[in-house]
DNA sequence: CTTGTGTCAATTGTCGACAATAATCAATTT
DNA sequence: AAATTGATTATTGTCGACAATTGACACAAG
């Protein structure tokens, strides 16, 4: 009957604007975050902006050093290899689990978002087809049923939205993008567990090499 | 010329602790973990153990519900089923990607780490066998070059370790045990991508049953 | 006996303060 | 001039205190 009231949890409200800052770009690569300066513009103490920062850091989001404070974390393009390079065993793995127990209700889910992602080519913002991108790809990795999985998962996320509002453009053609999900949608269809490892693969191998070349050359 | 001197930190030295509590079972599931307590133990304020027990919450090990406080995690089968999932999918990728990068040195360690399995069947107390096991395992995860997933593999490991310690006993003869890294290691050498898989989604997934029928056994 | 209300103790969330440490920069020496 | 030393400042690590909230318990009402 009622929905919840607004629970104030500064630690989270604390994190997710510093996470918001730092995807958009606000908040740069090495820069350094002092406890105070941060408490001040939230105008709280210093003790939920540490809790905060903790939180960020175990996300990978921000980095610290002993009696030296956080920094927001400085991505080479070797990291963002790996966490592609995860992201790829990960979801695979998912979409093993998701072929397995997938219903059609949500097998009809994903493939209204791969529509979307075709509408979002025509008419949508860059930040829209990332988003929605992600979307479909979290979708897929929910769907496998491991929570645990999926946890993980959104810890990556971070560190990728992270890298690619860095190079900030897309990587490719968006319609291109969008079609390329067709082949994973197919495997999924037709229960072929090869198929869709290696639509997958080939899908998320391709996005992690123009990324990592993007971000490399960009001078990092 | 000199030694490093000690570096106090405290809350790594107090997570160490309640991780060791809770993996030897002197901190029970379900266990309320309030901080004066455990500040009055630890002879220090409540700040380092706050964030300590954050740490901790960010690896699973403990739960946390606003204004209610901390718990030692409580493990369902279906959480250690999940996690035993998770990290065959990882481990498998892990051993892909070393697949292509191992040197012989490399290899010989995990030889080295095997003979010890055997070793410690015949003489080994069961905390050293899961250890042993655990290391190579871990080792595996680490030829794979991916410092990313190497971090997540440790958190895993973390809740690994608690489930395994509830239950008190191996899954299994430790000379079966010790037996079944064979194949891994055969694939290994012989670059043989899909036995390398499969080897590895047998021996995990033997352990994952096996964990979570005596799991469920107990009670969970 | 059950249900609901009010009170109280225990615990968390947050705060400001202080000491210890690290970075900065000027002064001194080679 | 370069490097080392020393003083200064900024920042973190830790602490104890207080207010807000929760859960437990006793008590009253039906």
């Amino acid at each position: 009957m009622f929905s919840a009231l607004e629970t104030t949890d500064l630690v989270q409200q604390i994190a997710r604007q510093i996470i918001n800052a730092v995807a958009d770009g606000q908040l740069k690569p090495g820069e350094r975050l002092t406890e105070l300066r941060l408490s001040k513009e939230f105008g709280t103490s210093r003790a939920p902006v540490r809790e905060a920062l903790r939180l960020l850091e175990s996300q990978g989001l921000v980095v610290s050093s002993p009696r030296r404070g956080f920094f927001v974390r400085t991505l080479t393009s070797d990291d963002l290899r790996d966490i592609y390079e995860l992201r790829i065993g990960m979801e695979i793995h998912a979409a093993d689990l998701a072929l397995q127990r997938i219903s059609d209700r949500e097998f009809g889910l994903l493939r209204a978002q791969a529509d979307k992602l075709y509408e979002l080519a025509e008419e949508g913002s860059i930040g829209e087809q990332i988003f929605a991108d992600f979307t479909f790809h979290r979708m897929l990795c929910a769907f496998g049923g491991n929570a645990r999985l999926l946890k993980v998962y959104d810890d990556l996320a971070v560190e990728m939205r992270a890298g690619i509002t860095l190079i900030g453009k897309l990587y490719d053609d968006p319609h291109k993008i969008a079609e390329t999900h067709e082949p994973i949608l197919e495997a999924l269809k037709n229960k072929d567990r090869a198929k869709l490892r290696e639509a997958l693969r080939y899908h998320i191998g391709v996005a992690r090499d123009e990324v990592v070349k993007l971000f490399k050359d960009m001078g990092a």
